[in-house]
RNA sequence: GCGGGUGUAGCUCAGUCGGUUAGAGCGCCGGCCUGUCACGCCGGAGGUCGCGGGUUCGAGCCCCGUCACUCGCGCCA
């Protein structure tokens, strides 16, 4: 017989009775009855009940155990009495009597149980995330990971995609977010990044004619955490040749909504073919995001035209100051209280906005201090335009586009949920496209790059010649589920003349370009296809199916929201030898310096 | 960098208006128990109320500062 099992704890049935076994695992729950023991012996698999009693030398071996310790079980399967069938456990309808009992591991006091779906404080999870992990959700979660990374891989593979690796030590690039850097030792004073993306690798591997290059690639980004944002994370990075969006479009589709209805659990899904392209700027107007939650039945309508003269002065002031004036619909809420819709302007005020304006209606009735001033039939011809219902209420957001469309958008969110609007049981997608190629900075005062300065202008160089650069739209797209981001993605400027015009626009001389993308622009210039791709990100991916609000939950070993690894001890100071053979002198934060005022 | 929340036993939490010796469940230790499956019963140990300062006759509770964790803003092409 086998070292250590003959079978694994989820394995037994009511035919296996009569059979010498040997289990091993974990004790998960202990029940002693003095004279009789039983113990759910738990692995990777499932749990199966061991019965000691009096006559077996195995019940001194587990009484003396705690929780946790690990141990071989020798005995013999027997089939339960009716009584006592355990209906809840695949193995419920078998136990091993054991015959004897070997202690791979003692397990001293825990600091935290695993048995049990009890919330634990996450410092102490991510602790001894070890133990963490041998909790079910999170075992399950780690467990759906690797099935959705196989099954993209898979799905990327029938795509005609071939994965390769590239470069985790690289140069730091100027763009974007900040690197994690890594010292040279061989050559005093420089430094390697860790990629931010393989952006340039995969670009390269297009030139390089490879034509359908896909990665399950890790990237690593040195900016503040968030609750769907971790400082390493990974990418289905791809990249195709010869393509229109279209054709990056019709390349992923079947991946995600195959690989979503693979694990959506009973959840309805886009069909691959049927994702609604949705505008930046139609984003932004409609859902005041350019991340949609399209759950969410709420639109918001520009209304700015009914107030250009209007009783009520606010308004009227804001709009006729260029700003405009969005309405969302709050419908069904004739029986909320007043109280419903202040607390929505508090809420409005403390999320630094002025203030969230409003207008009840119960049974045709207006009520409010905007529908008193701005007038009933006035009111009335707003709620004809937007089709809304006699006992349909309405929150206004007003300023300054930007603004006005930020708020709108959270208010948007904020009442589909305070309503209970939002659809349950689906995953919907949608791209956004036709982002903008430029925005005005209005810090720099200059024109800057909106997204991805790589990304190819709609138009090409006779649109960054002739059109107001603030009007040119790129070939740039995101994908949206759920409204959450799950990757951008575009197509490519492979055009060395297009490229340096684009950067000219931004600010950027050719010799800037030169000196910080040299080796893409010298590859654009020996031959380069015009190509696409984007990057879904595996971890939201996973959060999504796994229904996980937070990153780390997807993540067997995740840093905390301050990137650290409180397992590892991550970051850690090393010894001044490391430092010196790394030509590194650290310098003391400012803060020390105050220590004796 | 900024704002919100949280911090009481190993873990989850309660702790009234500022008032005697800070409690419960789980876990742990000891004892009892031959059909449990969140086993049950009896007993016990376990506390710098995150830390520092202040107000007060008196602070877990009020005030100031600080630290840790977390959520968000900034940031993240």
């Amino acid at each position: 017989m086998h070292a250590y099992r003959s079978h694994n704890c989820a394995a037994l049935r009511e035919s296996d009775v009569g059979t010498s076994v040997r289990l091993s695992g974990w004790v998960h729950r202990k029940r002693d009855h003095g004279g009789i023991l039983f113990v759910d012996l738990r692995d990777h698999y499932g749990l199966t009940q061991i019965v000691a009693d009096t006559d077996s030398p195995a019940l001194a071996v587990l009484e003396g155990l705690r929780l946790e310790s690990v141990v071989t079980i020798d005995g013999e399967v027997k089939a339960r009495t009716p009584e006592t069938v355990n209906p809840n456990l695949p193995t419920g309808a078998v136990e091993i009597y054991a015959r004897s009992a070997t202690v791979q591991s003692r397990a001293d006091e825990l600091p935290m149980p695993v048995a049990g779906e009890q919330d634990y404080p996450e410092d102490i999870r991510l602790k001894y995330r070890f133990l963490d992990l041998r909790r079910e959700t999170m075992h399950r979660n780690v467990i759906l990971r690797s099935q959705v990374i196989t099954s993209l891989r898979r799905r990327m593979h029938e795509q005609g995609f071939m994965e390769f690796q590239t470069p985790i030590l690289s140069a730091s690039s100027p763009e974007g977010a900040r690197d994690f850097l890594v010292p040279s030792r061989l050559h005093p004073g420089t430094f390697y990044a860790l990629p931010q993306a393989p952006q340039m690798f995969k670009q390269l591997l297009m030139v390089a004619g490879f034509d359908r290059y896909f990665q399950i690639a890790p990237c690593f980004r040195d900016e503040d955490l968030r609750a769907d944002r971790s400082a390493e994370f990974y990418q289905l990075d791809f990249e195709m040749s010869f393509v229109t969006q279209e054709d990056v479009f019709n390349a992923l589709e079947p991946v995600l909504a195959g690989c979503f209805e693979e694990f959506a659990g009973g959840k309805t899904v886009t069909p691959a073919g049927t994702f609604p392209r949705i505008p930046y700027a139609e984003a932004m107007l409609k859902y005041g995001t350019d991340k949609p939650d399209l759950r969410n039945p709420l639109v918001i309508t520009d209304v700015s035209q009914h107030f250009e003269t209007s009783g009520f002065g606010l308004f009227e002031k804001i709009v006729g100051a260029g700003g405009v004036v969005r309405a969302i619909p709050a419908p069904g809420t004739a029986e909320k209280s007043r109280k419903f819709f202040d607390d929505m302007n508090d809420w409005a005020r403390k999320e630094g906005f002025p203030g969230l304006g409003y207008v009840t209606r119960k049974a045709g009735e207006f009520g409010g201090p905007i529908a008193r001033n701005h007038g009933p039939e006035n009111m009335e011809a707003i709620y004809a335009e937007l089709g809304l219902g006699s006992d349909d209420g309405l929150f206004f957001a007003a300023g300054k586009a930007s603004e006005a469309a930020k708020l709108a958008g959270l208010a948007r969110a904020r009442v589909g949920e305070e309503l209970g609007l939002i659809e349950q049981g689906c995953f919907k997608f949608c791209w956004i496209v036709d982002f903008p190629m430029y925005e005005y900075d209005e810090d720099a005062k200059k024109i800057d790059f909106s997204h991805n300065p790589f990304s190819m202008p709609q138009g090409e160089l006779d649109a960054l010649e002739n059109k107001d650069p603030l009007e040119i739209l790129a070939w740039q797209y995101d994908i949206v589920c759920n409204g959450y981001e799950l990757s951008s993605g575009a197509i490519r400027n492979h055009r060395p003349e297009i490229m340096y015009k684009a950067f000219e626009i931004a600010g950027y001389s050719q010799q800037d370009v030169d000196a910080n993308f040299s080796g893409m622009i010298e590859a654009f210039k020996l031959g380069a296809p015009p190509h696409g791709g984007s990057a879904p990100g595996i971890d939201r991916i996973v959060m999504l199916l796994a229904d996980e609000p937070n990153i780390r939950e997807v993540i067997a070993f995740p840093m905390n929201q301050r990137a650290q690894d409180l397992m590892m001890g991550a970051p850690s100071q090393v010894g001044i030898k490391q430092l010196r053979e790394l030509h590194i002198r650290t310098v003391e934060p400012p803060k020390a310096e105050k220590v004796g005022d």
